[in-house]
DNA sequence: GTATTATATAGACGATCATCAATATGAAAT
DNA sequence: ATTTCATATTGATGATCGTCTATATAATAC
């Protein structure tokens, strides 16, 4: 997973109303009907949403019958979730930049 | 950490190049001129990436003479990681959606 | 076939975005 | 004081965004 692809899905990630989402299917899978009775928003608004979370593989869409049914991808989740988690914090580094205030502890 | 946090945090992963600045200083803290130097942007846009870096609290900003020397907030990121962790993603869920597929094994 | 239900698409709107060139500010060096 | 270096702010531009109404499509029910 590189880092466009991170972006694409923060940015998926990056509306309220889609987090809901997404923890609301994460829960379990769900018709656009259910989630939209859970939101505030109208249906072709959710219909975006959905296109946008399918679009960066965190969700899956799957018609059946009349409903379209909407799954997390759990895959392409914990592809996401180890990335995030893989970012480190170091907490006193070192750094080429010049002149580091002292109560770093450090000169370069 | 509530939703709104969270989709704060998740736009401001959302741009490749904050992405890069991140991955950049989870390495240790730079200044504005030497993460500067391994973009394909000019200052005044770094200077705007990084606002929105600290506007959501991940990124610390400390003035060190004429530099400004970024680091990255391990306690913030740390929050968000944990938020990201704790998102399950069941496979076989229960949903109250009508006639669910049969190959999902379930009715309701 | 016609109606009904569920979802998608089209098109529009104001808001926000990433980016830039130009300029201002802040801090050190001379 | 003036210059130099590092960063921030301003103002503009074109692009993308979230949302809506209106309409189209798809699938079942009658």
């Amino acid at each position: 997973m590189d880092e466009s692809e991170v972006a694409l899905i923060c940015k998926a990630f990056s509306d309220m109303n889609r987090i809901r989402i997404i923890k609301s299917l994460s829960k379990g899978s769900k018709c656009a009907n259910e989630i939209l009775s859970e939101l505030d928003i109208t249906q072709p608004t959710l219909s975006h949403h959905m296109k946008i979370l399918s679009g960066c593989g965190i969700a899956v869409t799957k018609r059946d019958g009349k409903n379209t049914v909407y799954t997390l991808c759990c895959r392409r989740l914990g592809q996401f979730k180890a990335y995030i988690a893989a970012l480190e914090c170091v907490k006193n580094p070192l750094s080429d930049c010049p002149e580091n205030t002292p109560d770093n502890g450090q000169k370069n």
